[in-house]
DNA sequence: CTTGACCTTCCCATGATGGGAAGGCCTATC
DNA sequence: GATAGGCCTTCCCATCATGGGAAGGTCAAG
């Protein structure tokens, strides 16, 4: 199966294919006479693996720890928990950032007049805070980064 | 005032500013006899307008719009609430998003019996997925992308 | 034998940010 | 006045996952 075929059969596109490959997450694909890729259904199935990982928000190197254990037959079921309820907390801590915001804007726009004039609660907000986040507290100082917008 | 001043009292860093005025965020800075930049408090005030545009997760796109508007003398305030409910929904999306995902794991580690064998549910999952996600309905298509592990 | 659909590698771009090098400037201290 | 060290300048590189596209080779059907 040629890299086209093997990327509609994953979901993974070929570009991604060849880049997974030359950053090591998947071993280096066989090669026909003329240098094409040749893929495997074992192969398309690790594609498939890695394709649900990644929807999963599971970065590269997550994705590399999940492929690992996957292999492992020997493997304990404690790690791969242990893996994922850490990814979890990862986007537990992202989506509450991110309601963090979305609640302080929300605020802002709703004591916002939104008609003609000029004055506006969100510009003046932007311009000299005054603690606007409705509770949730925590100290959020390192944010994971990332912007949305 | 120099870049560094002027980083240390916007919060910006130094680097960030010399970035916002290379992508035309900001407007070149006035420079000294020996080419550093200068800043007056105006501008410094300014950065902190873009540091807390940025900190409620605004693009650089999304900041040079609230940026516009708040130089608009003659701005309706209805542009900037339209604005920040746009931005507001991104976040949900997003939220949504990743709460999906924390959701289905959350789901797939409670199966999971987390002890010294091999067998788990969490990777037969991404092996061969049977519908893990609990609900939030939604045709799920295009992801606002961003890895998160 | 041509056409079109594939494949190959290589380079570039994204967005926001930081790291670091090489070199110039400025101020305080000796 | 000279030196130290702390600023500043520009320029290049890296991140992370992804796509776009060019230039050129291959293959199968007509």
């Amino acid at each position: 199966m040629n890299i086209g075929e093997a990327a509609r059969a994953s979901g993974v596109s070929a570009k991604m294919i060849r880049y997974y490959e030359q950053i090591g997450l998947i071993p280096p694909a066989a090669r026909s006479a003329s240098s094409y890729r040749v893929y495997s259904e074992q192969e398309v199935h690790m594609l498939r693996f890695i394709r649900r990982a990644r929807d999963l928000g599971f970065s590269v190197d997550g994705i590399s720890d999940l492929l690992a254990l996957w292999r492992d037959q020997s493997r304990q079921s404690a790690d791969v928990k242990r893996l994922a309820l850490s990814h979890v907390a990862d986007l537990r801590r992202k989506i509450a950032e991110l309601e963090d915001m979305a609640a302080t804007l929300e605020n802002l726009a709703r004591a916002c007049h939104g008609n003609t004039r000029p004055d506006c609660p969100i510009l003046s907000e932007l311009e000299a805070p005054r603690d606007n986040t409705p509770g949730h507290s925590s100290t959020r100082k390192t944010s994971l980064s990332g912007r949305y917008s």
